[in-house]
RNA sequence: GUUUGAUGGGACCU
């Protein structure tokens, strides 16, 4: 508005600018309303308008929704180029389809499009994310004989994979050989590494390759401490890491959620639980806002206490927040009960949180169920006979289908409720399948 | 001059 006042006319560029910048901060909406003035203001928006907006889509988790923009711009006109694909592809791995992912790489290949170093760091680093490193090797191998050269993000993006494999060897291989390329290994590089070696508990590897990115002259940043003082504290060396908190901070680093929370991680696992109370506090009075990670790693502190009450204390407090727990945020709680041998209660969580909805839609249903059913066959079948007492024959069939997915042997008792419910709702159908379904498994029907 | 790819913290399981 300024640059206008004073007479200057934005163009192409300058709109890209800001559709970029609200697409990055997720305000897709307002990166659409300039989409529009611009068209109000005579000016044609380019590839690289669209590129932003497609970005901005699929950061914010509506990669569906691209397919519109896309039919938009080529109407105008407008071909998609490499940026377009990859930042689909990127869209698509993220979103965990990496068929899709796949096919739109074939696609720009038969539009005469030449995938690039970018496209195969993203493939890449999604086959290392879905623990298949071999094959993202093999992607590796495959630019190189394209003539592609990887570059520091592409070797990054491997050692990353090789390091949460845990297999350091090969990291370290791969840090040698973009070295012997003439590529120096970057602060991510080394975070990457360090991450590796304390997650083998190989503090001292850590410490190490720590020393030797500062000889290079690299500067450490928020990643790498925190990186290692979670390494410090899951080795149990609390003072360490303790230190490392002075040390960032005397080099103008501001630790932030992330830092804290491993440091709290760290004093729980000792069970110094009210040393982590305090620390909590401390952040608080910093001005860091606690997170899910934060406040699920104090409930199970209190947890490993026997302390349940305070434990669902900070549970309702992180959702006075705004904070919407998450399965492991259950999972801890339902865990805490049943320790504390107050399987009813647990069952009467675990009940309530499948029958209200208590789950939120993100989360996955089937890992919660399937991480805290209990090992006692009955208090399942209770939970299953709950759930068809209220009708709710979907979430009991869950249920029985996880139940059956752990090998347990049902036996006429569940089949005897399943069918009751089935049939109470009408569904004569489906109770007859099960009834057919308990004789296969040798069940005498009563 | 503007658009795409890599790194850190929580339960259970391994």
């Amino acid at each position: 508005l300024e640059m206008m006042e004073k007479g200057c006319i934005p163009n192409v560029v300058t709109f890209n600018t800001l559709i970029n910048g609200h697409s990055r901060l997720g305000s897709i909406d307002k990166a659409f309303e300039l989409l529009n003035s611009m068209w109000n203001q005579g000016l044609m928006p380019n590839v690289v308008t669209y590129n932003a907006l497609i970005n901005g889509l699929c950061k914010g988790g509506k990669v569906k929704e691209t397919g519109k923009l896309l039919r938009e711009m080529i109407k105008k006109g407008l071909a998609p180029d490499n940026v377009t694909y990859n930042t689909l592809i990127d869209g698509y791995c993220k979103e965990g389809d990496m068929h899709e992912a796949l096919s739109l790489h074939s696609e720009m290949v038969q539009k005469g499009l030449v995938p690039d170093v970018v496209t195969y760091t993203t493939l890449i680093d999604r086959l290392c994310k879905n623990g298949r490193v071999q094959r993202a090797n093999e992607f590796l191998n495959k630019m190189k004989e394209r003539g592609l050269n990887p570059d520091n993000f592409t070797y990054t993006t491997l050692i990353d994979g090789y390091c949460k494999q845990g297999d350091m060897p090969v990291a370290i291989k791969f840090q040698r050989e973009m070295m012997d390329k003439g590529l120096a290994p970057s602060v991510v590089t080394y975070n990457s590494i360090i991450h590796g070696f304390c997650l083998e508990g190989n503090i001292r590897a850590a410490q190490d390759t720590f020393d030797d990115m500062l000889d290079k002259g690299l500067v450490p940043d928020m990643v790498t401490y925190s990186t290692l003082i979670y390494g410090y504290c899951k080795g149990g060396h609390i003072q360490e890491a303790f230190s490392l908190l002075d040390e960032l901070a005397g080099k103008g680093l501001v630790a932030d959620v992330i830092t804290y929370s491993a440091l709290i991680q760290g004093l729980c696992k000792e069970r110094r639980v009210k040393d982590a109370c305090k620390l909590f506090h401390k952040m608080l009075e910093m001005g860091l806002n606690p997170d899910q990670f934060t406040y699920t790693t104090l409930i199970n502190g209190h947890c490993g206490e026997g302390n349940i009450k305070e434990a669902f204390q900070l549970h309702n407090e992180m959702v006075q927040n705004g904070l919407s727990p998450d399965v492991v945020t259950y999972s801890v709680l339902i865990h805490g009960l049943r320790k504390q041998a107050r399987t009813k209660e647990a069952n009467r969580l675990l009940f309530r949180m499948i029958y209200d909805d208590l789950i939120p839609d993100k989360v996955n249903y089937d890992t919660l169920i399937e991480n805290c059913i209990d090992d006692n066959m009955e208090s399942n079948v209770a939970l299953i006979k709950g759930l068809c007492m209220k009708g709710e024959m979907i979430k009991a069939e869950k249920v029985f289908e996880i139940m059956r997915e752990k090998n347990w042997t049902p036996n006429d008792i569940v089949y005897n409720i399943l069918i009751h419910g089935h049939c109470k709702n009408g569904n004569v159908h489906k109770a007859y399948k099960m009834h057919n379904e308990m004789e296969q498994l040798g069940l005498v029907p009563n």
